[in-house]
DNA sequence: TTTGTAAAGTAAGCCAGCTTATTGTAAGTT
DNA sequence: AACTTACAATAAGCTGGCTTACTTTACAAA
């Protein structure tokens, strides 16, 4: 995917209110702008969402899971891009509330099959709603180019992180 | 408190055709993009720079403690935008790797002051490098232009998240 | 058929983030 | 001075990421 064309904007008529303006790390503030960013992304939602019993993470999986349908959970945790394991507590979780279910794979006898059950619905719209405001929120005073740009950056850097991951560390030779 | 009634229907009768096609949760994947590449940063950099015997979060309060030299917990916790008890035990592991050491504060019996130890100048060293080589892949094929132009809008947007951070949320009526 | 390797899921254990509650001290009010 | 409120740090306990190691099963090859 090539980043989007796009003309130097002068996009920094941002954010006045950063508490500590002297020079930052210098090494890479955008590394710790996308975690922090990302982190507050968290906080954000699940205190919003947090009254309907679920985080963002387990609607998440739920979501996955409503499009895909039936699947394994390895085929699940990789469509999500997370470990095995991290799915797996998830998953117990999911299911200890009764939104999603285990069954085994008739083909496969070391594999499950994950999927919702009908109690999940009505909260899949609950947090597709909420999770719409907050979006919402976090997009003001974002035009649509800009926001697709972003988008753009974000999924190139993705591809790299990708590569790097696949690489066994170089290490130190 | 039940949602809705749960009857044994056959699980997979819950979506009979997944309504909207819409593929990407066509809600925010960016919301998504943005996690994702914070985990995958994190992911990278750890493996990295696992055999340093730290990890980027506990260097990243170190870097930030060289800044602000002689500061209290509250004030670095506020710097990083963690929370107490993130930085709290984040200093225990440091402290026992003898990397940081806590004082008690003349002026305040409740504070205590948190600095570097003379031991931890070479490693921060190394994990600058570190930090700098991983840097460069992330960003490998994107104009300086373009990095730019993505800082100042995720500083826009983490602007955005501290405004929704602030107000205590609106709560669903 | 047996054997050996690979894959699915889980257990265990670590790190990092959060919230809520506790303890001890500061500081302002009465 | 006594009281009350505010604040620094910590304890406890949850979620969600990760890795490594183990069990069970599948499958391919000898």
């Amino acid at each position: 995917m090539k980043i989007v064309e796009y003309k130097e904007t002068p996009v920094n008529a941002v954010n006045p209110k950063t508490p500590a303006p002297d020079r930052q790390t210098q090494i890479d503030p955008v590394g710790y702008l996308i975690g922090d960013v990302s982190r507050m992304i968290r906080t954000v939602y699940d205190r919003r969402v947090e009254p309907l019993g679920l985080t963002r993470a387990q609607w998440r999986v739920m979501t996955r899971l409503n499009r895909l349908e039936n699947c394994t959970q390895t085929e699940l945790a990789t469509d999500l891009e997370i470990e095995k394991p991290t799915l797996g507590k998830l998953i117990e979780r999911l299911e200890a509330k009764g939104w999603v279910e285990r069954r085994p794979d008739a083909k496969d006898a070391r594999s499950k099959i994950v999927c919702l059950t009908p109690v999940a619905q009505p909260v899949l719209q609950e947090m597709h709603s909420e999770a719409e405001q907050v979006v919402a929120g976090i997009f003001a005073g974002v035009s649509a180019e800009d926001a697709a740009h972003l988008h753009g950056m974000l999924d190139h850097i993705k591809g790299n992180l990708a590569a790097m991951l696949e690489e066994p560390q170089p290490v130190e030779a």
